[in-house]
DNA sequence: TCATTTGTGAACGTCAACGTTTAGTATTAT
DNA sequence: ATAATACTAAACGTTGACGTTCACAAATGA
């Protein structure tokens, strides 16, 4: 929050230029990693924080130093999930000719984050445990699900203005198209092997919604 | 798994025609009504066998009568609610006229289904539990989304047959239509209200979807 | 009535995890 | 060198849950 960290150019910790020890950044993300590993693999409950330590390299005590306690712990990720995927999608919204090649880019460079970071376990975990920490789960839908289906409702507003499509309710528009989208990555998760999708595959499954989506909303 | 169990029009318990203290059917109900209570809401691991038996109204120990261990126990629910989904999409195959209805009518009672029985929560949990329950969980996805995919498959070739939309890949159609419908829900879920939506609400949401969907698959 | 089975309540042993404390080591600025 | 901070390993107390055991009550057929 405030201004008092100074930055070099790469991943190394810069000199705090004040007190005893440094603490080591590469800890923090190295927890980080294993938390999301933990809490999407097994769950908030059945993950430990015992276990965590162990595969981050790093002693119990500096987790709870850091973080508080497991809450705390979930909570950074949550909030370093929601960061990423900001970012992630800020990279989509990049300029394309048509608005068939606009949907295909966005819903790409989506997909492929979502399959990355083998989001929907993420999502899963959230829902359960949204009562527990309902601010965190909050604060992760409005950055994740909220911002995509802002943007893509942006998207199909700018495309109806300029009579590409006929779409009447633009936001409905846009959940109609992130759950095709989505619906793919459920199946596949369902049914399908548990290995990640190609990039191919990903692309493939992106232009197909794009496809049956423009076929619904095509201005005639 | 034999066939020494006899039967009566209601719940009542049937005449068990031997032995001593016949089991109360109506315990075994209320244990997995709370097991499903339970486990759909907190996760699995998080839920706990004493606060289930509390809540049923049953002694702990009646619980590790029935089903052994709390592995059992979720593999029954599991089972129990496989059986529940396909009876209910049995009901949901009924007769209608135009291919519209048709959908709507399938759609209708599979998406009441599952907001009833708060499915997601249950969705959630079971992925991320297959690791610890593989099998249970195959066999429950095989009679849940398995069969709506394969019934609503053959419902769509069907209509392609007849000549009354223009769907080459079935299977992806109807992928594509569950995605809809079911995309719906989980915006619901994660940006809406907790309450289940009320009947009307539902019917809107699947006739929205097959519109989509017709629009897209219709033949010309 | 008696044997048989279901079910209860309470207590028990065990274990895993949370979160804390302590004593000591590592790494930095002064 | 010294003070200050980060970090570790190991042990600790506590809690909660799993699963079991035991003595006893309840419900039924013979």
């Amino acid at each position: 929050m405030s201004a008092e960290n100074t930055y070099t150019a790469k991943t190394d910790t810069a000199a705090p230029a004040r007190a005893g020890r440094p603490t080591d950044e590469r800890k923090t993300e190295a927890i980080i990693d294993a938390a999301r590993e933990a809490f999407f693999g097994e769950g908030y409950s059945a993950a430990s924080i015992e276990r965590i330590a162990e595969h981050a390299g790093v002693s119990k005590v500096t987790i709870y130093k850091r973080f508080g306690d497991k809450a705390g712990l979930l909570e950074a990720l949550v909030r370093r999930q929601a960061q990423n995927m900001t970012t992630a999608i800020g990279d989509a919204n990049r300029a394309a000719e048509t608005i068939e090649a606009k949907l295909v880019n966005f819903g790409f460079t989506l997909m492929s984050f979502l399959f990355d970071e083998s989001h929907f376990h993420f999502d899963s975990m959230l829902i359960i445990e949204r009562e527990r920490q309902p601010e965190a789960a909050q604060r992760f839908f409005d950055a994740g699900p909220g911002t995509m289906r802002r943007e893509l409702t942006a998207i199909l507003a700018a495309a109806h203005k300029r009579g590409d499509v006929a779409i009447a309710k633009p936001q409905r528009a846009a959940e109609d198209l992130l759950s095709l989208w989505k619906g793919f990555a459920d199946m596949e998760l369902r049914f399908g092997v548990a290995e990640k999708p190609s990039p191919a595959q990903i692309k493939n499954h992106v232009r197909h919604g794009v496809e049956v989506f423009l076929r619904a909303y095509r201005a005639d």
